[in-house]
DNA sequence: TCTGGGGTCCTAGGACCC
DNA sequence: TCTGGGGTCCTAGGACCC
């Protein structure tokens, strides 16, 4: 007997965009972006001028003069996203949340609740709709993967059902690029050798896929594109990592230009680490140059950290050594920090390898607990009072605000 | 006015161990 | 003096996703 269809894909369509629609219904019909110097969302009406998220908002209003741009609610991105995958847990348990509008969700064992699977999704879409104002489109399928192009198909406001015995006619014949893992690169590679469908996909050779893309790339595209998708629900996984980054314009590659911005980053990545009781053994920092080409270096240690200041001294030591081995750049562009090998932390047991005699382990680890004590105190009166009522020396006057933190939060993934 | 921000996974070379 | 190979970890780069 043959699966039957039980995974859906649901994604809010242009999310911020149609938030902001509902709130202001002087906007409704009408082509706006949410962001400012870059767009962060477009509406449908605007993405028919080709306005993208991305793009910079001045390429935008180049492409659509009428555009109008809106600041973000960010509250009620949060609350309303929240809100809609609630929909989906009245349904059944297995929900996988992808990110804060869209997630899957396997109604295997409740269709003798709710009825069939296209049943439920159109429940979903009425809901959705009626109690929260904002439109949802829903793919229903076997696998994950073909759940999720049926939703992109969908859009917007759409519902689209792949019957089992119909799978490869409708995957065959659509682009490569609504492929999981098929981006710019790929879509090129493959139209040059004259593959622009996956129904070519699936008909070019598993040997000549392996030279374009690679051996694990190759045989994974091969296998979605004849509806092999191993992928299964995962309800609740966590974070391997966590980061953070900033834009800076065009600077001087200089440590009184780096510095500042990596403490604002160590800090915001120790907060969180250490509110969910993590540290992490490897730091990797980005540094993107004027011309936008980017070189990391990374360090694993033998214990994680968490403290900011180890995780800023860590951070800042990394740069200075990535611009040492480009002395030729003179201005960057962006720095980033990211921490992995992420483990949970029963107690201070924080920070002790920093030197390797025996004295200078011990005035590291006691420079590592001061520091973790500290960190605690300014985590506590943040707790208290909000994230800007302190702020470490020469971060405190938040000098690197190309986003507001509000939106980065958005984006952050459950550690 | 030269393009945001938070993530995942894969590849490839080298060090090191057995 | 020359010769094998597997496994794991680390580092750097890159493609991709939302």
């Amino acid at each position: 007997m043959e699966t039957a269809a039980t995974i859906l894909h649901a994604d809010l369509d242009a999310f911020y965009a149609s938030v902001e629609q509902l709130l202001d219904p002087s906007l409704r019909g009408k082509p706006i972006a949410v962001g400012g110097g870059v767009v962060l969302a477009a509406s449908y009406e605007a993405k028919a001028f080709g306005v993208k998220g991305g793009m910079p908002g001045r390429r935008a209003r180049e492409l659509c003069p009428q555009l109008i741009f809106v600041g973000g609610h960010f509250k009620e991105y949060s609350r309303l996203g929240d809100a809609a995958m609630k929909v989906l847990d009245d349904f059944t348990p297995l929900v996988e949340r992808i990110s804060i509008d869209e997630a899957f969700a396997d109604v295997v064992g409740c269709t003798h609740l709710f009825g069939s699977p296209a049943e439920i999704a159109r429940k979903i879409r009425q809901r959705v709709k009626s109690e929260l104002g904002l439109p949802i489109s829903v793919g229903v399928a076997r696998t994950k993967h073909l759940a999720k192009i049926a939703s992109q198909v969908a859009k917007p406001d759409g519902l689209v059902v792949v019957d089992p015995d119909k799978e490869l006619a409708f995957l065959h014949g659509l682009p490569v690029d609504l492929m999981w893992g098929v981006g710019p690169v790929t879509r090129q590679r493959l139209a040059e050798r004259g593959v622009t469908t996956i129904g070519e996909l699936a008909n070019t050779s598993p040997h000549a896929l392996d030279r374009l893309l690679g051996p694990a790339a190759g045989e994974k595209l091969l296998a979605l594109a004849w509806n092999r998708d191993p992928r299964e629900i995962r309800t609740h996984h966590r974070a391997q990592s966590a980061g953070a980054q900033s834009a800076l314009g065009r600077k001087p590659a200089t440590a009184h230009v780096y510095r500042p911005a990596l403490a604002h980053l160590a800090d915001r990545i120790g907060t969180r680490l250490r509110a969910k009781s993590l540290a992490g053994r490897t730091v990797t920092v980005r540094v993107r140059f004027a011309d936008l080409r980017s070189v990391t270096r990374s360090l694993t240690l033998d214990a994680p950290i968490a403290a900011t200041a180890s995780l800023t001294e860590i951070a800042e030591e990394l740069v200075r050594a990535a611009l040492a081995d480009h002395p030729q750049e003179k201005h960057i562009s962006l720095v980033a920090i990211s921490v992995s090998h992420l483990e949970k932390h029963p107690r201070l047991q924080l920070e002790f390898s920093l030197g390797a005699r025996h004295e200078e382990r011990r005035a590291g680890t006691r420079r590592g607990l001061a520091r973790h004590s500290a960190d605690r105190a300014v985590d506590r009166i943040r707790d208290r009072f909000g994230w800007a009522s302190i702020a470490y020396g020469s971060v405190a006057f938040g000098p690197f605000r190309s986003v507001p933190d509000e939106f980065r939060e958005l984006a952050e993934k459950e550690l």
